[in-house]
RNA sequence: GGUGCUUUGGCCGAGCGGUUAGGCACAGGUCUGCAAAACCUGCUACAGCGGUUCGAUUCCGCUAGGCACCUCCA
């Protein structure tokens, strides 16, 4: 609301209450909607990390978003629906079930609730009727719009994104004649359903279905609270929908609802925005299947995670190939770090599985001897909580895998809490608040297997090695390429990896 | 037209009134049967022009380019 940072300071103590505008079910997630996801999976996961309890509302849009224009186009389910030949909720399920799976693949973790517009009639009808009590509405053949110009009067309009009613009218289009609205500005509560429309209930003006912006008026009040701590979504959706999620919540209940606003940057391509309606996205499907014009090869989910990581969460993200391989190689930088800690360490690497956190205040104090760890560890938590800076944090990471990589090298010491910070390091912020995940190792079902037929194999190739048969111990080792195993020799013997 | 944001080295991408961000790529070296990895070294940028300042990439102004929102969009 101010456009700066501001100082976190929770309603309740300890608590936090967050919602965030989810998708609409109707096509396919693309790499946009993955900003988001992972944006307030790590804020939510931070949240837990530092010791708060956090109840995260993400919505599923299965109502309301009409296409073109937010008062005359088609509803987006019911129009892909009548394509399909299908009910409106066989669409709703379908991309519904879909997206879950990519943000399982992306690792996002399931928020605490996720409530879906169309179950929530009943709340929104009682909403409408709030704001027309309240003056703030006025009814038109069968639909009921909110008045602007009325609320604007004794309230502000455009507080959120800085606008006033006159900028809001500036680029306003003329509408093509017969508007039921006052005024163009005036957004939809509640739309009289035309006799042929699929989804409609009854209402006391008729039947008809709830306007886009309502549900989240609704829902987050219903889940939160009269107030609760943070709003997030897309900064494409500043103006109008939480402009209009604001007035509603103050023409129906007196108090705009929300503490802190917090808005993601879009991910573009060729640097223009990648959208639905430009038709330039790239689906997460296809990104982890390599399947488009545009993709040089198939990116793993946690290579797209990586890639929205080490970008700020309000800059806009360039799409590239170049970009998503850097990213793959950093990602795989990372893991491997992590995998000589555990062998220098004894540590047991964790995977942690989906929608696991760790919940937990973070050690005040750091056991590490060395200076350098001791920075970085202060470095990773000071840029996390300073407005979830994750590229200053993996920038610090990776001076700390550079300090692992010395001391595998044999280059340095490292003591029993030097380890034991690092360890903390991987464990916490690598994994339990950054939310990435080994996916070689989280994907290998028959670890234990692979594992003793990898030592077989390569004990064979030691005693190859070892009688100087170069032809027999590259041959072993080409093979298993080939299988998409790599094996790196070592001064402590062979390493495997699968890629 | 209105509102706001942005312009960083080969690429991606942080940040800041005085200090090497980081990743990827590239070049040289160490190690190594080879390969890979790792490590070391090198590559030092902030659109242009003015201004403020002891000092600006960082603040201000202008110019040029780009983007977003103003209609659905994460």
């Amino acid at each position: 609301m101010t456009h700066k940072k501001e100082l976190f300071v929770p309603i309740n103590p300890g608590h936090v209450g967050m919602y965030v505008c989810g998708p609409t079910v109707y096509g396919d997630a693309h790499l946009g909607h993955a900003r988001p996801g992972v944006t307030y999976d790590v804020l939510q996961r931070l949240l837990r990390h530092l010791g708060y309890k956090v109840r995260y509302v993400r919505n599923i849009t299965d109502v309301g978003h009409l296409e073109h224009d937010a008062d005359e186009g088609e509803d987006k389910i019911a129009k892909k629906a009548r394509l399909e030949q299908v009910e409106p909720m066989e669409v709703v399920q379908t991309y519904t079930f879909r997206y879950h799976e990519a943000m399982r693949q992306l690792n996002v973790a399931p928020p605490s609730i996720e409530p879906h517009a169309s179950g929530h009639i009943i709340e929104q009808i009682e909403t409408v009727k709030k704001i027309l009590e309240a003056g703030y509405a006025y009814e038109s053949n069968g639909s009921i719009y909110f008045d602007v110009e009325k609320y604007n009067r004794d309230h502000r309009y455009g507080i959120l994104s800085g606008r006033t009613l006159d900028d809001t009218l500036e680029g306003t289009r003329s509408l093509d004649g017969q508007s039921d609205k006052k005024a163009p500005y005036d957004f939809a509560l509640w739309k009289k359903a035309e006799p042929q429309h699929i989804m409609k209930w009854p209402s006391p003006w008729g039947e008809g279905f709830p306007g886009w912006h309502l549900e989240c008026s609704v829902m987050g009040e219903k889940y939160l609270g009269h107030d609760f701590d943070i709003h997030g979504g897309g900064m494409d959706l500043m103006f109008p929908h939480h402009e209009c999620e604001i007035a509603q919540n103050v023409a129906s209940r007196g108090t705009q609802g929300v503490h802190y606003w917090v808005h993601n940057n879009m991910i573009t391509i060729n640097g223009q925005k990648m959208g639905k309606s430009l038709g330039n996205f790239i689906t997460l499907p296809q990104l982890f299947a390599g399947e488009h014009d545009k993709l040089d090869q198939a990116y793993s989910p946690m290579t797209i995670r990586f890639f929205i990581l080490q970008a700020h969460y309000r800059s806009t993200l360039d799409f590239s190939n170049e970009a998503l391989q850097a990213a793959e190689k950093g990602l795989k930088r990372v893991m491997q770090a992590y995998k000589d800690l555990c062998a220098i360490s004894g540590h047991k690497a964790i995977d942690l599985g989906y929608g696991e956190f760790i919940d937990a205040v973070a050690p005040e104090s750091c056991k590490a001897d060395n200076a350098e760890i001791k920075a970085i560890f202060e470095g990773v938590y000071e840029a996390l909580c300073d407005d979830m800076n994750t590229p200053i944090a993996l920038a610090q990471i990776f001076d700390a895998i550079r300090i692992i990589n010395t001391a595998k090298e044999g280059k340095l010491q490292l003591s029993a809490g030097d380890i034991d910070t690092l360890v903390q390091l991987f464990d916490d912020v690598v994994f339990g608040v950054l939310g990435l995940r080994d996916e070689a190792v989280a994907e290998s079902g028959n670890q234990k297997v692979v594992a003793g037929l990898m030592d077989m194999v390569l004990e064979e190739r030691a005693a190859a090695k070892a009688a100087k048969d170069w032809p027999r111990s590259d041959a072993i080792r080409d093979n298993l390429k080939a299988l998409g195993i790599t094996v790196k020799d070592t001064k402590n013997g062979a390493e495997w990896t699968i890629d």
